[in-house]
DNA sequence: ATGCATGAGGC
DNA sequence: CCTCATGCATA
């Protein structure tokens, strides 16, 4: 159904390219028959959100790239950092490398398969890397036998990010995105003005640790000589320094009224380092990877140690400026259908990493494009290793997926 | 808040 | 083609 259409390549500009999948379509309702309700928690909106697309959200939409590092270094974070905005044209800047290099490099817990063995070491004495440190073996990868890698997940998923809360009904109106090639000019969004007070939800609990016990054990690891643990400058933090960090920083940045937006901006300004409201989000949410969660924790512990010195003064002034992008339309989301999604999530359980082969039958059984699978078991892959993996369907899961298939006959 | 997408870097 | 860091576009 959504029709793979044209398998063609989305047009390069203009074109609104028919993509399959009509985007805020109506293809969401699964089979009227299956039980199948997403898994999922519903992500209510926010006020969060509210906020941004109203008062400040001044990023709204923008089809052509936006950022660019004006100032300081461009590039050096993540590689996309910087650049990451422009993306399509490509041609000029090459930023760096994608930050981390060194900082801390690699994270995997897992190891999948064989692809790159894990830990690798790296000069950085291993700082976040955990436990085993088994001899590397290295062979790559031969896509091909894929060994249920399992997750591990590094806490049982507790109710942080979750934060649905029925106070706000928020259905946002938000954007009405026209994209008629129009690019929204950034505007400077100064933080301060925005004084938006939502009525969030102050019961951000202080505790609810009940931690899984490998949560602690991942870093274990004995820092040598000369430590200052107790700060967040240099040691690696523990992954309950990350969550209460982050759950104190989300309540310190809503009761100064920013948006996530905001601070994603203000980093930019202030270290060169633009990040976007997602990745804002994730950080609260402990949606990233330890790794990256380490390696975001200090940029935002010294915005929140000015944002509350300006505070109280003044509010900061921070002015910036974007240099508009051309470019590259960037291909409409796919929308999966939630049987699709069901099959999907019923192979991944039975092969996390299907060969290249598996992955063009299956995206022909499920009529989607290969490129569309393919990412998508990229993706899950992905959440996999989040500090707060997926939650596997507390009463039924694969089940679900099970039935869906059978009524596919996909198996 | 999240789903799908892009891209650098690495095999 | 994969992993990882990120983000646009969405629900």
């Amino acid at each position: 159904m959504a029709a793979t259409a044209s398998a063609a390549h989305y047009s390069l500009l203009s074109a609104s390219a028919p993509v399959h999948a009509d985007s805020g379509g109506m293809q969401q309702h699964a089979a009227p028959g299956s039980a199948y309700r997403h898994a999922h928690a519903a992500a209510l909106l926010q006020s969060e959100f509210a906020l941004q697309n109203n008062g400040a959200g001044s990023h709204a939409h923008q089809w052509i790239a936006a950022a660019l590092s004006h100032g300081g270094r461009g590039g050096l974070g993540g590689g996309g950092g910087g650049g990451e905005g422009t993306a399509w044209t490509s041609a000029d800047i090459k930023p760096t490398i994608r930050s981390t290099g060194d900082d801390m490099h690699e994270d995997n817990d897992n190891s999948d398969d064989n692809s790159n063995n894990n830990n690798n070491n790296n000069s950085s004495s291993g700082n976040l890397q955990h436990m085993l440190h088994h001899p590397h073996h290295s062979h790559h990868h031969h896509h091909q036998h894929h060994e249920e890698d399992a997750a591990r997940a590094w806490r049982s998923a507790s109710g942080t990010a979750a934060a649905h809360l029925p106070s706000v009904g928020a259905s946002t109106g938000q954007q009405s995105l026209t994209y008629s090639g129009g690019f929204g000019a950034l505007s400077g969004l100064v933080p301060g003005i925005q004084a938006h007070h939502q009525h969030h939800q102050d019961h951000e609990h202080e505790h609810h640790h009940h931690h899984s016990p490998h949560l602690r054990e991942h870093q274990h690891h004995h820092r040598s000589l000369h430590e200052s643990p107790a700060s967040d400058e240099d040691a690696t933090p523990t992954s309950d320094d990350l969550e209460h960090f982050a759950k104190q920083f989300k309540q310190r940045r809503i009761k100064l009224g920013f948006t996530q937006a905001d601070v994603g901006l203000a980093l930019g300004t202030l270290y060169g380092n633009v990040f976007s409201q997602t990745t804002i989000c994730r950080f609260e949410a402990l949606q990233l990877s330890f790794k990256n969660m380490c390696k975001l924790k200090p940029l935002l512990s010294k915005w929140l140690e000015e944002a509350d010195c300006s505070a109280s003064g003044g509010g900061g002034g921070t002015g910036l400026d974007k240099l508009a992008a051309q470019g590259r339309k960037r291909k409409k989301r796919t929308s999966i259908e939630v049987s699709v999604k069901g099959a999907l999530e019923s192979h991944f359980l039975k092969c996390p990493k299907p060969a290249a082969a598996e992955i063009t039958s299956l995206a022909d059984s499920l009529h989607l494009e290969k490129e569309v699978v393919r990412v998508w078991f990229c993706n899950r892959r992905q959440k996999e290793k989040r500090m707060t993996p997926p939650r596997v369907h507390p009463t039924h899961g694969t089940e679900e997926a099970m039935m869906e298939l059978k009524a596919q006959n996909v198996q």
